[in-house]
DNA sequence: TATGAATGAGGGTTCATTCAT
DNA sequence: AATGAATGAACCCTCATTCAT
């Protein structure tokens, strides 16, 4: 069936991009872990930067329709931050790869960037940023920090979670983990690391 | 004199892997970037990853040179963190190309690390952890959480800021500007985004 | 019907061929230009180097046929000459695109001459020279001159002229315009370019 | 010595788009062919397009040198078209590849040609055109028709009468015999190959 | 008949690296 | 120390052809 191969290739491309990076991930690669000839790869994506771009489009569309339901939602804003990292840490849980390659080849590698992968990111820390002004607004989050630099904080933390995850190839156990490090993430971010004995 | 030679072709490597990331760097470019033939690099660095090698060294052996000076201080965790802050602001200000390779080359992009390379950045992930738990055991940081997690949401946060202005190629203006960064990052992670009247 | 289908898969050849010539013609092109699937292109003509033989066979059992009926005429050597000259100007005016291959991709791109698809070229060559030579011994033509040379230089008037109008893609409009051509050709080849004055 | 492997290579080119046309020619074999190994032709040719761009050139430079010198000549008609004859002549002899190259790639196969390409072509015709012009107006040649007519049947036959030693690999053997063809060609171009007796 | 998925040989091009000078 | 000519492994992509359905 012809959704199957492509869906065949797409796994083969995640597992191969993960392992080698995209500049190092042959084609030849790709088919052969797809089980399938290389030529037939061509049937399916015009090229290997189409390729690619599936594979990131998938990531975006996924994220970008999650915060456009949780925009339209009345939750408190940590809750919407919440679902955020809940986005990330479920991915990663179903997907490791695709949560690897954004982290790896998108999120920071600026040099694969064309303009077009470059607007997206844009986008989302701009969206990101419309959540943490609502915050702000609604007097939940402080007003003394620029919200863009409050979403450099909230995103690197998530991040960077992830990132480790990701480098030591950790394993989500369960639901409680994934609670635990929102948790943490979350509780870090809205109440911070110092005591309340050294405060004040 | 040899040494000049040395430092032209670092300086042209850094501003080349800049621009094209370390796989789409040709020792071609390098070279003219430095002013030289291309064969002449060859007697400088043993091969492409030895010339990477050097680059990511001299981050690397700043940073853990800081952080032992760091470890010996009685300073608050509070200011340890400071410093290395300062070390990446301060880097960046004076070698932008030096921190933005680190940060998308290195940080992130796994698929550059040579199982030596990774073990430096793990170690630094321990040393930075050091300092956490010493806060923690100081009762300066919050107990309930783990060392490791409140390291990469520090770091995280940190590593943001900094890719947000690597990507956005902002300059640094003045050491003013280095205080309110390291302030805002530093005061969300210790005290918190949150509101004092939302909180309970 | 079977002849539908060849046909159109005959005129999508000659369209695609003409366009982006024999090398560059894709079968998928001529299919597409054909309505039909490639697959199906195979049943119809063995391979591309057989659809292509059809074509160029259509030029040459037209071209033979007509000099085989001239041959057995007793008309004088100029109007034998001017049928010659009539079926390049008809068929270009029915089928350009057919006179176009025979221009740029028989008569003289070598390459792609097979050695049968040679021997078809001399072949003509030859018949067109038997005409000439027949004028020759019926003192019509000089004869001062080689035949073969003779055949040369009226074969290269008509061809450039063909050439020159499919380079242009330059409509025949009416049989006055082809009589005028034919004319000019005729004309200058048995009389030559000279003014009388000059002459003598 | 650097001109050496480029002559190399452009000869090997030449030989190898003899044999086999453009399309078919391989950078390996062209490489091959000059001795060295096919890296090598990257340094001195850019691709495989801007190889065939020089072959080209060599010849249309070659053409148009002469038709600016016979331009300025005060010569008959005649000898000027003589002296055009004679350039694809010379060059068949010195350089036979060459000629056919031109004849088979460019002359004809239109699939070749870019715009660029096709303008130099048409470059030529203009400028033949206008050394017929100029023999009309000093009633040298018949006014009774389009000088571009007169330039497709001189350069048709001229172009003929090559390709036809280029198909069949003609020597030519000394400058009698070249004197003879130009001889042959320019005789039948100005007084025609019909005989005296029917005429008139 | 008809489709288009599947194959894989083939060829252009890049570029790290070596080495004669 | 310095040059850049020379090499060739590597890799992307095209497309004629086959074949299961």
């Amino acid at each position: 069936m012809k959704k199957d191969k492509e869906a065949a290739i797409f796994e083969g491309a995640l597992k191969v991009i993960k392992q080698k990076g995209f500049h190092k991930a042959r084609m030849s690669d790709i088919a052969k872990e797809a089980g399938i000839s290389y030529g037939l790869v061509y049937h399916y994506f015009k090229n290997k930067e189409d390729l690619f771009d599936s594979i990131i489009n998938q990531w975006w569309n996924g994220l970008f329709q999650l915060i456009g339901r949780i925009s339209r939602e009345t939750w408190p804003v940590w809750d919407k931050l919440k679902g955020l990292i809940f986005y990330f840490l479920d991915t990663y849980q179903k997907n490791p790869e695709l949560v690897n390659i954004f982290i790896t080849e998108i999120s920071r590698s600026s040099t694969n960037l064309t303009t077009n992968r470059l607007e997206r990111f844009k986008e989302f820390m701009a969206l990101t940023e419309a959540l943490i002004e609502e915050g702000q607004r609604q007097a939940m989050l402080r007003n003394d920090f620029r919200p863009r630099y409050l979403t450099y904080i909230f995103l690197g933390a998530l991040e960077t979670f992830v990132s480790a995850m990701v480098l030591e190839d950790q394993k989500i156990r369960g639901d409680g983990q994934k609670e635990r490090i929102a948790g943490s993430i979350l509780e870090v971010f809205l109440n911070g690391a110092k005591t309340q004995d050294s405060k004040g």
